[in-house]
DNA sequence: ATAAAGTTTACTATTTCTGTCAACAATAGA
DNA sequence: TCTATTGTTGACAGAAATAGTAAACTTTAT
């Protein structure tokens, strides 16, 4: 029941992202040594993110990624969707034919709540909460 | 983020144990050949689950394994975290030194927050729930 | 004694995760 | 147009975790 590093490394890309947005897009290798990312391993996870549209890319000189939503319109539950799949923690929510005993199985229910436990939750955060809490985290350290 | 079949098992294995329950223990090739599950398999799943003492286990001709509390004391934040161990989806939230970022991490607070919800979902249901969701889906089913 | 049960250890095949490397495609600017 | 820069993609590989199997071992009732 772990996140995979692809999800917390994206996330944490987000919002390094969103953290340093100007009218320029933001380079992926600037993303990757702030973050300590390998750059290799970071374009590997933009991909999902780019291919669903959260963020555009530019190639060639002065490249880089950009957010085409603002920070408060992107919620967590998308972000960690698109980097780690479906939140349920068992397939035969997803695929009830995966498993014979869907139907009439009571664990799977709970399965099914504890999913929603975790969408309701991930989806009251977005980027925007993360970016506020960053920044005053800032200001309390160094003021 | 998917549960290990260890935990899916366990889970089942317990509630076929909370329902079959009566003066004497239950024999795990009961529970193997009812749930559907390899007994070598099983044998290895209950190890925590004993040693936890959640359940009490008697070797020998007669032997089995018995619950030691009454199902509505048994929480599945509990059982959980007997087998899956814990809830917490990024390693930093336990072992904050597996990280020098974990100190200013703003992602980490939300996998905490994560975790919260998590346990506090599997904190309010108890075996015992389970056992009359399962008996109440059986009478529905055959009236 | 012996058969029946749970316990434990050892091993293995498979899959998933975490990356690395390198060829490729597109773009800005000289 | 040429070139350096930047993102895109696919192939590959080592490490770790998962899911299970097999078998020897221990305890207990009869």
């Amino acid at each position: 029941m772990k996140l995979s590093t692809r999800t917390r490394y994206g996330t944490r890309a987000l919002l390094d992202l969103a953290l340093h947005t100007d009218d320029n897009p933001i380079q992926l290798k600037d993303i990757a040594s702030r973050q300590n990312i390998s750059l290799n391993y970071l374009e590997h996870i933009i991909g999902p993110l780019v291919g669903s549209g959260i963020i555009k890319s530019t190639r060639g000189v002065h490249g880089g990624i950009r957010l085409t939503k603002k920070p408060d319109q992107i919620k967590l539950s998308e972000v960690i969707r698109l980097l780690e799949g479906d939140t349920a923690p068992v397939e035969c929510i997803c695929t009830p034919e995966c498993c014979n005993r869907s139907e009439q199985c009571v664990t799977r229910d709970v399965w099914n709540e504890m999913k929603q436990a975790i969408d309701e939750k991930l989806g009251s955060i977005t980027l925007h909460d993360l970016v506020e809490k960053q920044n005053s985290r800032r200001k309390s350290k160094s003021p």
